[in-house]
RNA sequence: GCGCCCUUCGUCUAUCGGUUAGGACGUCAGAUUUUCAAUCUGAAAAGACGGGUUCGACUCCCGUAGGGCGCGCCA
């Protein structure tokens, strides 16, 4: 079975990790399959969506590598969904209502004080032609809404009607259709509302995994109902759960907090650090940082998903970084240092990508190399170490091994040896106290930069 | 308010009637390295609550509490 599945936001906000798992989840699914991923931007909210988070949502998947083998834009099939309201209008399904906003959550409100619950009445459906008409006369203009197939010859009565499906992620699903209000699908002004849209995309594209949040469970009894009433084949249906805060608190696209764009830009956050948290958290699958997405689509199984929210703690994906960081060969990271001013090549980036919290600290690594001598004068107990080490100094070529002849040659000399010997020597060298091994860093620091910051560290005071 | 889903170490989870309730992350301790957010070893740490079914319940049923989601002319 050849797999087609899609991501698709709407562009009102940046993504956030909440959305980076539904579009991770999507797009290894694919690779997993050999299928294909569309990113079709659910653009039919002209109040809302602008280009700039369109453009916010394509840097966002570039960044994780996240290519997509088409680009669509939901805003330009109206046609199609026009083409589809008027069938559904044909075979009866979709009728036209004329409450106003208004008169529709008067009537929700009432329900709700009786206990029961909003559900709209069908009311529209028992209008007489002539009804229609007085109130077209009176320039009001309908929205549609879609009869849900909640009856069995009565469409005003309804009765449990049980749409059901197996869950790519959650096993066995059902909702029963007698629960819901018939969705409207048009507004008055003729535009479209997401069900429609989505059901009649989803068809054409050849959707054949729709993989979403378990928020819209619900949803997919009643977008089944509409791939039915059109005619067309179901697609397979996966909820993933929900990621939730610490406290238990949504994410939010409207707080920018933790969104990929900040994660990228301020928190120096590896993408495969966010791609592999988005996939595992919330699994029977341990957390561990990925290096690509195909090793990832390698770790993947949707139906280990917990049905659960799951609470994840952003700080994990920190953590996720620095390991990632740690294993990076320099091949992969070649072009990033380079970009950054970096030039220390592969010796240098061993040397430090143990110690990195995020990629840009590699900048502060190669100032220390370069940089002017750091750090203050030493304290007066050390100073006879760092004469000593000053004296014994050897000449280059420096290697590897430099470092340790060196400090033996010190502690024979001086009589010290441990800690007493080495964090003086460190914090001349670098003017940190802790840090890569200084016997990498030290024939990338040189002779003439060592002992420069050893006579410094040796000046007298004032 | 109504409906659906959910509740196991701090966190993510395994277990699908009989287990010393397992793993991962984190935490703590020890080892190791000059240091380290590295590495190795070890430890502490859990079935929300109350009933029921059963020889036996984390597991099945009912209730309670807590949480998530849905109930839009939003997506």
């Amino acid at each position: 079975m050849s797999v087609t599945v899609r991501f698709a936001p709407s562009p009102t906000g940046y993504l956030h990790l909440g959305n980076a798992r539904t579009l991770v989840l999507n797009a290894l699914f694919a690779r997993q399959h050999q299928g294909r991923f569309i990113l079709r931007l659910d653009d039919t909210d002209r109040e809302r969506s602008t280009p700039e988070f369109a453009r916010a949502i394509r840097e966002d998947l570039a960044w994780l590598g996240i290519v997509p083998d088409r680009l669509v834009h939901q805003s330009a099939r109206a046609p199609e969904h026009r083409s589809a309201a008027e069938r559904l209008k044909a075979y009866g399904v979709l009728y036209p209502c004329y409450e106003t906003a208004e008169e529709l959550e008067y009537k929700r409100r009432r329900q709700r004080a009786k206990g029961l619950p909003p559900i709209y009445d069908r009311a529209a459906l028992k209008m007489t032609a002539g009804g229609r008409a007085v109130l077209e006369a009176d320039g009001r203009r309908p929205h549609w809404r879609f009869l849900l197939p909640n009856f069995t010859s009565d469409p005003f009565h309804t009765e449990s009607r049980i749409v059901s499906w197996t869950d790519v992620v959650r096993g066995p699903q059902s909702v029963d259709l007698a629960t819901l209000s018939d969705p409207v699908l048009v507004r008055g002004d003729g535009s479209f509302l997401y069900t429609l849209p989505s059901v009649v995309d989803d068809i054409e594209l050849g959707i054949s995994h729709v993989i979403r949040g378990d928020d819209h469970v619900t949803n997919t009894g009643v977008q089944i109902a509409l791939f039915q009433a059109l005619g067309a084949a179901v697609p397979q249906f996966g909820h993933h759960n929900l990621l939730v805060l610490a406290d238990g608190s949504a994410l939010s696209k409207r707080t920018g907090a933790l969104s990929l764009k900040s994660l990228r830009e301020e928190e120096g956050i590896e993408p495969m650090a966010v791609a592999s948290l988005a996939a595992l958290i919330g699994s029977a699958d341990r957390v561990e940082p990925l290096p690509d997405l195909d090793s990832l689509a390698a770790h993947l199984h949707l139906d280990h998903i917990s049905r659960a929210p799951a609470r994840f703690d952003p700080h994990e994906l920190h953590t996720l970084t620095h390991h990632l960081l740690k294993n990076r060969p320099f091949a992969d990271v070649a072009r990033r240092l380079a970009g950054l001013g970096v030039e220390g090549g592969e010796a240098f980036w061993e040397a430090v990508r143990g110690n990195l919290g995020r990629f840009d600290e590699a900048v502060d690594w190669w100032q220390v190399v370069i940089g002017p001598p750091p750090g203050p004068e030493a304290a007066a107990e050390d100073r006879p170490v760092l004469e000593m080490a000053r004296a014994l100094l050897p000449q280059e070529p420096f290697d590897s091994a430099t470092y340790g002849g060196w400090t033996r040659a010190i502690a024979a000399a001086a009589g010290v040896k441990g800690r007493a010997l080495h964090h003086p020597l460190r914090l001349a060298l670098t003017g940190r106290e802790a840090g890569p091994e200084l016997a990498r860093l030290l024939p990338l620091i040189g002779r003439n930069r060592a002992l420069e910051r050893l006579e410094r560290a040796c000046a007298p005071v004032g």
